[in-house]
DNA sequence: AGTATCTACAACCATTTGGTTGTAGATTAC
DNA sequence: GTAATCTACAACCAAATGGTTGTAGATACT
């Protein structure tokens, strides 16, 4: 069984850029608030270069959206993104539940 | 600024492990269903090793657990990982909410 | 105009990841 | 008892990841 699709693709790199806490950290801060690539940078122990990078896979995730202001680049978090994982995983949730209720349906036979 | 705490390598782990469609493919059969790994293993294009391995990187999440019967490992789901994953998003939601909220405070002024 | 700041991007490196094959230990079936 | 099945795990390999430094293009400041 071949389980790979495009829409599958976009979840794994949604998912892959939450593998990080300095790119949850920068979703937090971007949806809290507002800051431009360099302010983010000011944040963590790395190198501007680094931080430009973990916001390009955010980016590429749609978990973040970039927006020119002059010479920056304005941060934003995007909260439909964060909605799709978490209904994806509302969906897992409800297997079990489903699994749950034919269990119990068998036994108020 | 330093991130990393051991409670988000636990984090890290979930959501590397849901960023792969076999492995959420895994998940899902193991909640709705009981599977043994080898049972796991037929449904895919790749060794069995292969499979076995995936098990394990959902099994260090937590997101799945192995119980011993005779020669086989029964994997079940763990409902309560996945729920885990899903209050966290909930939280960055919440963070885009308040963020409007304070916005249309500050409008209604 | 000249300088400083913000961003983009390439090249490089060590580590991790996702796959493989092969070997070996337990348990079950005949 | 022997053979088949299920699992574990090591060794290996190519590709991706997460960091670095360095160079260069735009924009803003004085």
């Amino acid at each position: 069984m071949v389980v790979d699709t495009r829409a599958d693709e976009n979840i794994d790199r949604i998912f892959r850029a939450l593998a990080d806490s300095t790119r949850r950290d920068i979703v937090r801060r971007t949806l809290a608030s507002t800051y431009s690539v360099s302010e983010l940078a000011h944040e963590y122990d790395m190198s501007f270069a680094a931080v430009q990078k973990h916001v390009a896979v955010l980016e590429a995730a749609d978990l973040v959206r970039k927006f020119p202001n002059g010479r920056e680049r304005i941060v934003k978090g995007n909260p439909t993104t964060i909605r799709k994982a978490q209904e994806l995983l509302a969906q897992f949730e409800h297997l079990w539940r489903d699994r749950i209720d034919r269990l119990d349906a068998f036994l108020a036979e």
